[in-house]
DNA sequence: TATGAAAGACTAACTAA
DNA sequence: TTAGTTAGTCTTTCATA
């Protein structure tokens, strides 16, 4: 990871779709490093996905989910990964213990998910913050 | 927004490389058609953006920023957002009012970037969370 | 929806450090 | 041995009918 990696990385994220020789031309390098960079950035997980960020719906929220003690919290994330409208499943130190990044096309479906999720034996219970504004770095 | 649609953005979530032609095949339509459609979706803001979801250090963290009563929190927003190492700032509901998600190469660096939070006139505090694992959807 | 032209990405052979 | 370059080929995208 030296700088040529960084600003590499910051023209991705910006706008994914751009092409290698252009990237290549504003970094001051040629297209095969660029595009042996991204492939070795794949390869090591730093990039970990090419993606779309989307707002199919109207609303996103985070889903601040407890768990009880003594429960596998990993096996608990990836079956919420699954749940169609999940962003992100975050384990994180503090309080809760999931947080679930979700986007709806509703506050409905945001209750729905949320219900869904009360539901399972090894959740205590959750908290939810409606995402007003989001800004992308 | 149909199902199509619904369709043809889950694969670019997944992976926002896979050609026109392979996602026409598996949805079952024409090449045309999805490029059509993910021309209107990106027309329309329903897709934001291409981008690369990264993990450039060891540290992703969640922090929590409240601000005074009487700012303008677009305005602070706008400036987390143009900060490094952030990812997303969220507007949310509920008791702080601005989310950071940031990506550090360490600890430390998430630290600066608090204490960078902290200095400014209009927050009154934070509360920070490590991103231990993250799945994405 | 089909087709050809243009743009972009990939392969592989080569060079330099 | 590793990173970078380049020319040629193949794939994808895009505009047009």
């Amino acid at each position: 990871m030296d700088d040529l990696d960084r600003q590499i990385l910051s023209i991705l994220r910006r706008d994914a779709r751009t092409p290698y020789t252009e990237i290549a031309d504003r970094v001051g390098t040629s297209e095969g490093t660029v595009r042996n960079r991204v492939d070795r950035l794949t390869e090591e997980g730093i990039i970990e996905r090419f993606t779309v960020t989307t707002q199919t719906g109207n609303v996103k929220a985070m889903i601040e989910v407890s768990v009880d003690m003594n429960v596998n919290t990993s096996a608990v994330s990836e079956r919420l990964a699954d749940w169609e409208e999940v962003d992100f499943v975050w384990q994180v130190s503090g309080e809760d213990d999931i947080v679930l990044v979700v986007d709806c096309v509703d506050t409905q479906a945001v209750n729905g998910l949320i219900t869904r999720a009360r539901e399972l034996n090894e959740v205590k219970g959750t908290t939810t913050r409606l995402i007003l504004d989001e800004r992308l770095g």
